[in-house]
DNA sequence: ACCTGAACACCGTTCAAGT
DNA sequence: ACCTGAACACCGTTCAAGT
């Protein structure tokens, strides 16, 4: 553990100030996809310690290499975080889809989907913080990360095409509308993880449900 | 500009150490409410520069006092946070009440109220971030920020038991429409201030219409 | 009681050097 | 090409001392 300890440093003044080169060289160099292994190992840290915990340091540690050698897969810190954040949106878009084809599609399909999404926030919790956090730097133009955010989003539009279609939701711009939606099962996610909800008493899965429910009348066309 | 500069500190050390006492005092002390003055200071901070540059040396500096006076008022920076936060829980309070009265409560009172949640995070985007960000740490059981939460909450829950009275909204749990209403307009506002919806070209402010319009009709009594 | 300045234990990042 | 270890410029926090 390298830290600048002013003690210590002082105490070395009186042996020969050690030149800038010439330390024992570790074990052996990684190999194989470093920048994969890094990622991982960021994920994992992040889910079984959380934000704080996630240094460069930490995940160096984990995988027996030096802290900086992640930058030679990463511009800084912000862009190992993008990266998360990317890999948070293809999982939960990989969750949505499954909820999505698996219910049957329709009515049931979007019920289970708003499920599949608050719990994918409950499960993954510090991940999903990550993706849509924004208290931290993040690049936010990153195109990888616009791309598998909008992946997910596509989900949701794809869905509402097919209720609009079998008439069970009112016939207008599917974008606003899937913004609709989405902010409704983010809202509902993030009080989740914040325990907002819990605190109440309250169930967050029950709360999603009725969102839903509700959402289903919101958007469903107008009786004549 | 006192900071750990290993190279002027071995400098120094030609010199006789300095001891750990007796440094020019500061012309004069702070003197009066420190701890507000800290707390709009803060504010001010994020609202100009964002949460990176809210250190605990910035606000002091701004104040000409000491990194350390702090700690005299807050235990620590979460401290700190978590005051801002419910700091941003009273304008937002404030913010809901005037729209909802000044509207005249009901269904225009509910839009407005609506309109002026997403207004406040627009304009307070790293506040409200703060308030819900969670990736930092925050003291989410502190009673001020607990109280300052629910107060706000309140506001809500008060027009839809007038909504559920004058039969515009289903006879059911108030709480529960509460939190989905809730979850709906917070869900616009951190959308809308991650920019997610403007760069698709949207307008948050209509999506918060929107989302209030969809809304009202959700929780709408059945037709009989 | 309130505040100061130095010390301390962490950070992320850079860079000359090693393989 | 890939990685290391030391240096560096910041952080938040603690504490003996000053008024």
């Amino acid at each position: 553990m390298a830290l600048v300890n002013i003690g210590s440093y002082i105490e070395d003044m009186a042996t020969p100030r050690p030149s800038r080169l010439a330390r024992k060289p570790r074990a052996q160099y990684h190999h194989g996809d470093l920048r994969r292994a890094l990622l991982q190992a960021a994920v994992r840290t992040l889910q079984k310690q959380g934000l704080d915990a996630l240094t460069l340091r930490s995940v160096g540690d984990e995988l027996g290499v030096s802290r900086s050698a992640l930058y030679r897969h990463f511009s800084d810190k912000a862009a190992l975080l993008t990266a998360v954040a990317s890999e948070g949106f293809r999982l939960l878009h990989d969750a949505l889809r499954t909820a999505w084809e698996h219910a049957g599609k329709g009515r049931a399909g979007s019920l289970a989907m708003g499920e599949a999404y608050v719990s994918f926030a409950l499960e993954h919790p510090w991940h999903y913080r990550v993706m849509f956090g924004s208290g931290f730097d993040l690049d936010a133009s990153d195109p990888e990360l616009r791309q598998a955010g909008a992946a997910a989003l596509e989900v949701l539009v794809e869905s509402l095409v097919e209720l609009q279609a079998a008439g069970l939701a009112r016939q207008e711009d599917v974008r606003t509308q899937a913004n609709f939606v989405w902010a409704v099962v983010h809202g509902v996610a993030m009080l989740a993880i914040d325990g907002s909800i819990e605190h109440q008493g309250a169930d967050a899965k029950a709360l999603a449900r009725y969102a839903v429910e509700r959402l289903h009348t919101g958007i469903a066309p107008a009786v004549p």
